[in-house]
DNA sequence: CACAATTATATTGCACACAATTTAATTGTG
DNA sequence: CACAATTAAATTGTGTGCAATATAATTGTG
């Protein structure tokens, strides 16, 4: 679309203006596209696509409070006390307080909440098809995305 | 965290889980992190970050339907058309029916939105540098995602 | 030309994402 | 111990993202 012809060394010309902006957005469209292909898996448990990363994040590790959910998902009570509630709602999750703190929310699977796991096992594996891509590509693919974010998060503490 | 002994051939095998769900997470979360980055930057023109796409959309190519703009952006009216008129409503784009044929709208910068091309141009560069990426890296990161969106559309449309 | 089908946008409703503020409990300090 | 500071969630408000539906204009067909 435009010729670069900036030497390999660090991102900052302004010539990189169309590679960044297209990074970006083949990142935002990309992470759509993702949760779009969830949606229809995930809409035979009546779960969307946040709900369950809660929940895998809750089969692997029961008891959090929301703090500990939101450090895992990178997210925070904003957006998880009203997911947690609905979560709560269809009968998967329960919300307690601590009782040594009562600050904190303990959230903990009922037992339809940990029976769901076993449902859940193939959509992870369809989506990996949808992919079109190979294992190695998947993991490959996956570093560069954790080291971009860490990137991204550590500028954003430290500008 | 596991061990994948699986062969490299395709995503389609159980042990995939872990792997593949992280990818979707770590596409996921990058995604909101590049949108963190890219938000105290776009705050000082009073943008969101999909409001900027429309806008470099149209600074590419201005007089574009509601549609078009939506094509580019694989989004909807549902989406668009509030986000379209809050853009109308701070005066950077004007939304007119086409005459010769009323169903469609054509969305038009107005001067101040041309204008605000100039002041967005190092938005591009610094979020570029937060990436700590290389040019190679961010192309080559660039056609992954571009591959892997197109994948997972194409798994919608047919599956 | 009437009228069903199609097309383009708009509307509605629900679920995030996130900044900013509030509330309530706990901790630290004099 | 009182009280300010801190911490953990919840709340509020704005802006998407998207499915489903509605509305209005246009096109295709008999």
């Amino acid at each position: 679309m435009e010729n670069i012809t900036t030497p390999q060394t660090s991102a900052s010309s302004a010539k990189v203006l169309n590679v960044d902006l297209q990074l970006c957005f083949a990142l935002y469209s990309a992470s759509l596209s993702m949760t779009k292909t969830y949606k229809p898996l995930l809409a035979k448990l009546k779960l969307t696509y946040p709900q369950y990363l809660v929940l895998l994040v809750l089969w692997e590790k029961d008891g959090l409070t929301v703090n500990s959910i939101g450090e895992r998902l990178f997210s925070d009570s904003g957006t998880l006390t009203p997911l947690l509630k609905r979560l709560e709602k269809i009968g998967l999750i329960q919300r307690q307080r601590a009782i040594e703190d009562e600050r904190k929310v303990i959230i903990t699977l009922t037992e339809h909440g940990k029976l769901l796991q076993t449902q859940a096992a193939d959509v992870h594996t369809q989506v990996a098809c949808s992919t079109g891509c190979t294992l190695t590509e998947l993991k490959e693919l996956n570093s560069q995305l954790i080291l971009l974010r860490t990137s991204l998060i550590n500028k954003l503490v430290t500008p």
